[in-house]
RNA sequence: GGCGCUUUAGCUCAGUCGGUUAGAGCAUCGGAAUCAUAAUCCGAGUGUCCGGGGUUCGAGUCCCUGAAGCGCCA
């Protein structure tokens, strides 16, 4: 069977989830799930980091150990997962024996090939704060004093920092230029969307400068094999987990490698388009298929932030709505790749027009005409007419579209290609008119039109499985009239036209997407 | 400062290789229908395709230039 690797990046436990987490986990979740329908053995790996330095602070700082905070905030995680139908094959903690036996053995190899030195780090260091910035920061903070590069002072307290030298070593990205230039180009779609591939491009052809890959100012990490003062910086740490969960060293067939998808926010689009495919060929090791960085969320126009207290808690978010109608409007609302912004109308009037008056009353109206007419019972069709097989080819065209869109993750585009779908469905109802066709006594007319009705729900039902895995099952149930799990559907048994029979009965239906007032 | 992207209907956006009358959804207005969660369907549109210049038989599309907004790098 053919494998599917997708991921989310490894959350970084100084934070809680907000609703960024919650987007690219949801995106990489409708992916799986997606696969998964069109039987390929799915891998959904999402995890958490919890090295560095920043945690040891705020572990120090409330009096616990660096363990004792992350173990907090994991539960954090692996609580919200479920409630949002999140479903992972596997939850990677780097703090975990099989992480660091990862990341060991990656050190090693990039070790082995040579491609690691030990030389010094320079960084500039306000006593007073206790605080470190890179010269970088500091220039764009306008910290110089007097235009030259060793009179800096802090952007915070405006005293002098000074340069410290701290050993460290180092990876020789600078080795990986070309051919890292070279895969971009031969693979247009190894970083995505488009815009992000060129900035890509532009920063590793302006020329690439060797990384400082290890630390001595903190102990809460990886200890770098052979020299245990130095702990592996957060590059080779942190990506590391995409193998580490496969298995690797110990595995040396890993089953899922290399990774279909990665997908990510876009701060952290460098490290995965330049550093990590570096590390891979370094290491001898298949790099990913595609990198996806997604656009970042506003909140009513505005950028979230803590101090001005408007980010999105997913937990509040889910005592208002079902995770379904999150899961619908996060990825319908704007293109994946894109920023966006969730307000509140918007999401209302999404949900009204696209899923309360589109699908929920197609279903509602279908099921019921059904129920009024036929006693629920599905007849035989007779002669299938020239709407009818128009029907058909869309649906048939729908599909094979929503897979393109599904490889090319342009999730908003699946599914709008959808709501066409239904579209149609409800236009059909309107030139068929089975209150008339039921008037008239023309039964043999009447049961073919119900039939393909509630043969392209239950199709578009399947489509929409992943993205609303509640909804949906409730919505197949209906047509079914059994209880019904997520996971025992297929493309392959489930996603031809006929599965129906004639005499098979649907239930009364309910309101599937109450309005919202 | 360098490189790149964006600018199209009231709003959000699509528009392939230069080719008929520039499209979709939402919002608005008019009509039809009554199966349905007052949902649905049909119809009507409205356009300085950011400005200016150029190439061409022909430009939303290509080239030059200006403006505004944004991204990455420095």
């Amino acid at each position: 069977m053919e494998s599917y690797y997708v991921t989310t990046p490894i959350y970084y436990v100084n934070d809680e989830p907000h609703l960024g987490h919650m987007y690219t986990t949801i995106a990489a979740d409708v992916l799986a799930r997606y696969q998964r329908l069109g039987g390929r053995d799915v891998f959904f790996l999402t995890g958490v980091d919890e090295h560095g330095q920043k945690v040891q602070q705020a572990a120090e700082a409330r009096g616990i150990e660096p363990i004792a905070l992350a173990d907090q905030v994991v539960e954090r995680y692996q609580s919200l997962w479920p409630e949002l139908e999140i479903s992972n094959d596997d939850f990677i903690r780097t703090s975990s024996e099989r992480h660091k036996a990862g990341v060991q053995a990656m050190w090693r190899r990039l070790e082995n090939a040579g491609t690691i030195y030990k030389d010094f780090y320079e960084d500039w260091y306000c006593v007073p704060c206790e605080a470190y910035w890179t010269e970088t920061q500091l220039k764009d903070a306008g910290c110089l004093e007097s235009g030259a590069s060793d009179s800096m002072h802090c952007p915070d307290c405006k005293r002098a920092v000074e340069k410290i030298q701290e050993e460290s070593y180092f990876f020789r990205l600078s080795a990986f230029q070309d051919r890292i230039v070279e895969h971009i180009k031969a693979n247009p779609d190894f970083i995505a969307p488009a815009s992000r591939r060129n900035e890509v491009l532009s920063f590793v052809e302006s020329g690439l400068r060797d990384l400082s890959i290890s630390r001595t100012t903190f102990s809460w990490g990886v200890p770098v094999p052979g020299d245990e003062k130095h702990v592996i910086y957060v590059w080779i740490d942190a990506l590391t987990n995409y193998l580490s969960a496969l298995g690797f060293p110990e595995q040396e067939q890993l089953k899922y490698w290399p990774a279909d998808v990665h997908l990510i926010g876009k701060d952290i689009l460098r490290f995965h388009a330049v550093y990590w495919p570096a590390m891979l060929m370094a290491a001898d090791l298949p790099l990913p298929k595609r990198i996806y960085a997604h656009g970042w969320w506003t909140v009513e126009g505005e950028k979230m932030s803590k101090s001005k207290g408007n980010a999105l808690r997913p937990a509040d978010l889910l005592e208002q709505y079902d995770a379904d109608i999150l899961r619908y409007f996060l990825l319908r609302e704007v293109p994946f790749g894109q920023d966006g912004d969730f307000s509140f109308t918007a999401l209302k009037q999404r949900y009204n027009s696209e899923l309360a008056n589109d699908v929920g009353n197609l279903l509602n109206r279908s099921l019921s005409m059904l129920k009024k007419y036929r006693g629920g019972v599905l007849g035989t069709v007779a002669e299938e007419q020239e709407c009818d097989r128009a029907l058909i080819a869309d649906v048939e065209a729908m599909q094979r579209e929503v897979a393109d869109c599904m490889d090319r993750q342009a999730f908003h585009l699946a599914l709008d290609r959808v709501n066409a779908m239904v579209r149609h469905g409800n236009r059909y109802v309107e030139d068929n008119a089975p209150w008339a066709l039921a008037k008239q006594g023309n039964d043999a007319r009447l049961d073919t039109v119900l039939y393909h009705l509630v043969e392209i729900l239950r199709l578009v039902a399947l489509q929409l499985l992943p993205f609303m895995p509640g909804k949906m099952t409730q919505m197949l149930s209906q047509i079914l009239d059994r209880p019904v799990q997520a996971d025992e559907f297929s493309f392959a048994a489930d996603g031809g036209w006929g599965v129906l029979e004639a005499g098979h009965q649907c239930r009364k239906p309910e309101p599937l997407f109450p309005r919202m007032e």
